[in-house]
DNA sequence: GTTTTTTTTGCAACCGGTTGCAAAAAATAT
DNA sequence: ATATTTTTTGCAACCGGTTGCAAAAAAAAC
């Protein structure tokens, strides 16, 4: 159907090996013979078969893009940047969604079958064991949003959530709040895990002021709102942070439906500030994490692994700060 | 580095083609034989490289997933339903980001480069030149959420955008609104269009009902906010159906800010039912899109052209409904 | 136990490219 | 002009599989 490079060879009546060094940069082909042979290409329309190619370079520039989070809208941030992060690099993402698997078996397959030049795992509640298990493989993987430990055997970009647990901590505690607590993501996600340790990290040298925890069954606006129902009726905190903003939201709306009002009543602060936590009917208090930043970076260092498969495994963590709007009490 | 048929072969004592045609379902290979090559296949971990393969048999089971549509949260919606549908048939989605795209000439290429067996395109902003493009080189197409005419080219998958116009006309006029306006996204969208379309012509029925349209710039929150705002310091009217329920989020946050009341000072209709709209601090009346069933049938039609590529294009549209939550005042 | 039919197996060519190597051609030096 | 060096080109093998065909093996018929 499509033209061949033999084709091509046919029609500018020379070898296939000049054709294909034509198609390929840094080849030797004399400016009279390139002419040729892109006129005669041009004429049928050919584009090289870059899965051929890949048979003899082994590389076939298509990225495993893994994740299991479609239900958080951030994500649809998160896939914009990485799709044209890597189009622009010339690399292909191939999306596998992981949502109800539990064993790394399948996908682990499913990306070898395909050659994948890489996976870049973007996720902070699949289980390490994922990255793990394509990383045995030798493939280059880079976790994002994935947990940094002191000895990571896999490149994690993201934040610092122990960090930012101290930091939501501390922002409440300036603003005078006396009973905190904890509202995370599921509790096998290593970053609700992180963020509760640094924040009772840092209550922890203020110890006048009550704390609890729970966690929500999902990172998504139902479990935050479910979890947020229960706590209302016991034994509510003054603030809450919210170890996500779509869970803060969901937390929102529950509050307003027990008829306490925000902040007066209750505060919250999130985790992210997705931009829908700007809408002016939504207006959350949260911590930013730069997601452009944390996704740039990690196209950088796939693509460095690419060139340099045994590099040493690195954790890059990017600064969160305070975003102020209008889900918690006024400094004191 | 990892296992080949080579390999195989070797190690079971057997030619190539015996392990070849043990991975291939429906060839010809006695069970004895079978049991010899599974056991080498499992020692080496061997699993068949589909890029090899596809070579000679045609097929890669890569579907290209054309969007441009990534700031619309319902999108995230769809690209799960899309990615899990389609690893569920074996399918692979390689994921194409048009965001910035004018020219169908790259992504084409780039298509065709990775010989994806077919190309879904899930937008309602794009251009039908791409698909039309795609088609055009013999590539098995189904666009979702593409304009049906009475002449298509491709395999459309939808709703009717006209129908849905009207209902919204309808339900207006039926809540006794006087004077009503659309509120659509970019002008270039069919799914735009059409749905003014059949807004007016419903409306035309009404003849003492007065009715004016304007375009957002995009199908997002703060194109929808910006027009509403533009809207409301001039001639406001009593009612709005937005072309989509982010719009309507936009929209509704401009109202809020201008100080009016929804629904007792400005209705809103949105389209597309997303999740988000259920949520209790928006509350969105709206029309519901059957989103699951409009994927699952473009991912049956997809497999379907798989089999027979020159299937006789059709229309699948599917039936809307009116979800009436707080946006609108009670039927009179 | 033969002969015939059916099933299983291996050979070898092919899918669409790339690449090491040596020969041919062009450029440079003498 | 010839000898030497450099660049360009084609040959042929290979990447990891599949498949038509004919030979070999097994099963069925006689």
């Amino acid at each position: 159907m499509t033209a061949t490079l033999k084709d091509v060879a046919n029609r500018a009546g020379v070898s296939t090996s000049a054709v294909s060094r034509t198609f390929t940069d840094g080849a030797s082909v004399s400016l009279k013979m390139r002419r040729k042979v892109e006129k005669a290409a041009a004429e049928l329309g050919y584009s090289p078969n870059f899965l051929a190619r890949s048979l003899t370079t082994r590389r076939t520039k298509l990225i495993g893009l893994v994740s299991n989070n479609f239900h958080n809208p951030i994500f649809l941030q998160v896939f914009d940047l990485f799709t044209r992060g890597l189009q622009d690099r010339g690399l292909r993402p191939l999306l596998v969604n992981l949502s109800d698997e539990v064993d790394p078996e399948n996908s682990l397959r499913m990306l070898q079958q395909y050659s994948v030049d890489g996976a870049i795992v973007a996720s902070s509640t699949l289980p390490p064991v994922f990255s793990k298990a394509f990383r045995d493989q030798k493939l280059p993987v880079v976790h994002t949003f994935g947990r940094y430990s002191s000895s990571p055997d896999v490149h994690a970009v993201g934040i610092d959530n122990v960090v930012a647990g101290r930091m939501a901590a501390l922002e409440l505690v300036e603003r005078g709040y006396k009973k905190v607590a904890y509202l995370g993501g599921p509790q096998s996600a290593t970053s609700a895990q992180d963020r509760l340790e640094g924040f009772e990290r840092e209550l922890s040298h203020h110890p006048n002021i009550k704390q609890s925890h729970s966690y929500a069954a999902a990172y998504s606006f139902e479990a935050g709102r479910t979890e947020m129902l229960r706590l209302l009726k016991e034994n509510p905190a003054e603030a809450y942070f919210c170890a996500d903003d779509v869970l803060s939201i969901g937390a929102l709306s529950a509050v307003k439906d027990m008829g306490l009002r925000v902040p007066e009543d209750i505060g919250i602060i999130g985790l992210n500030d997705m931009e829908m936590s700007g809408w002016e009917n939504i207006n959350l208090t949260t911590i930013h994490q730069p997601i452009r930043q944390i996704i740039s970076s990690s196209i950088e260092l796939m693509v460095a692994m690419l060139d340099e498969p045994d590099r040493y495994p690195e954790a890059r963590l990017f600064p969160c700060r305070v975003v102020e709007r209008g889900t918690l009490r006024p400094r004191s």
